[in-house]
DNA sequence: AAACAATACCGTGAAATTACGGTACAGAAT
DNA sequence: ATTCTGTACCGTAATTTCACGGTATTGTTT
């Protein structure tokens, strides 16, 4: 054939919401999807028994291996594959994350079904996609914090600092946090208080917020 | 027609499932889908204009008017209209309030497609669909609290339990919200330790991510 | 009129959380 | 060799959170 369709796989826990979004993608004459998955790690089963798409469709909010472990992931292992990220909520921190993990663009799920073809063109043609309101965003945020540098590093996490803000989702205390980590209590603290910088919080509450609307904790 | 369709109004904030859902439920010969809404004052205001649904299918987590409210609301004004919750998350205790504000099943968001048919179905013939799983974690919820009339007031929450949950999962100090709701800071703590007793949770994060769940609070 | 429940309120004290200003050390960079 | 940087750690003190066991008021039932 000498226009091949797009290939889409698509990643998802919800499952009236893929099956659907796959067959709206499917009546889209230029893709088809060649797959579905409930988390990341179906996916990378399916990457593994030799499936290529050229685009993953990835929900952020997924048990087992969430979305941003799973673009990552897929970044690393195969770079030539576009990741369009499915999402909820559009926390502005977790751009920046996504972003560096590889991410080519930010789908909400209250978007219009239109908006789904336009963002799926735009990926396959010109290798990205975002909307007025992820532009939006970042502008602001590079307004907001003009010295960059210092910027990017206040928007990674390392597994330590993700790892504690899961146990602060629940109502452990900082003391049980600790024990459980290996560590001592006042290292905890200091994760604490890098945290409330990082995420611009200002309580544990913020905290536990901020890890579910991005998919950190399963809940 | 001596075999006129089931008629369903969809009410939910994702735009995308929410179409694919229209559309499924459109392929089902005994459904047609009469109307789709972002959210309860929408849904109030087609029923206000004279639309007259068998079914609605109300996502829990929805902004403006959450599905509690909303389910409330329709079981007050057209009783005879069945109300059937679509949720992501199932808590236990939230089961009774709703099943009290009149609801007549839950469908899981990760639910297999043709579960919802059965659903629909269900509801449209028998007035009710419960799956296993719900009728499991009532089942459940009945052998650990066999104090049945005890056990329904907890179930229940107060004007004010609402408002005080949603300030909770913020991050002002309960000062602050006894200060924005005009009540003592020890009325507060009175809430809190009623909830903390009715939501079974041990901290404040715990009403956090219960609000959050059983979208109280829209984040 | 007395008993009842529901709601708002209160005092105290222990425990947890948060803010602030530090040190120790390993690995990378120059 | 040494500065730099990131991670883990520490002490102190103020504040907030939480548990416990109460009272006052209002409206409802009987």
């Amino acid at each position: 054939m000498n226009n091949p369709k797009t290939k889409v796989i698509l990643a998802d826990d919800h499952m009236l919401l893929r099956d659907a979004l796959a067959n709206l993608i499917q009546s889209f004459d230029e893709f088809q999807v060649i797959g579905s998955v409930n988390h990341g790690h179906e996916l990378i089963r399916l990457l593994g028994e030799g499936l290529r798409p050229d685009i993953i469709l990835l929900d952020l909010n997924m048990p087992v291996l969430d979305g941003f472990e799973t673009a990552k992931w897929i970044h690393d292992h195969y770079p030539n594959i576009q990741i369009l990220i499915l999402t909820m909520y559009d926390s502005e921190i977790a751009l920046i994350r996504l972003l560096q993990a590889g991410v080519k663009g930010f789908l909400k799920k209250d978007t219009h079904p239109n908006e789904l073809r336009t963002a799926l063109k735009s990926v396959a043609n010109n290798g990205f996609y975002y909307s007025h309101d992820t532009t939006g965003k970042l502008a602001s945020l590079f307004q907001r914090h003009h010295d960059n540098q210092q910027f990017l590093e206040k928007a990674m996490l390392s597994e330590n600092e993700m790892e504690f803000l899961r146990h602060a989702s629940t109502d452990m205390t900082y003391k049980e946090i600790a024990s459980v980590m290996n560590l001592s209590p006042r290292a905890i603290d200091s994760y604490r208080d890098t945290l409330f910088d990082k995420l611009d919080v200002k309580s544990r509450v913020g905290l536990a917020i901020y890890a579910v609307k991005n998919g950190i904790v399963k809940i």
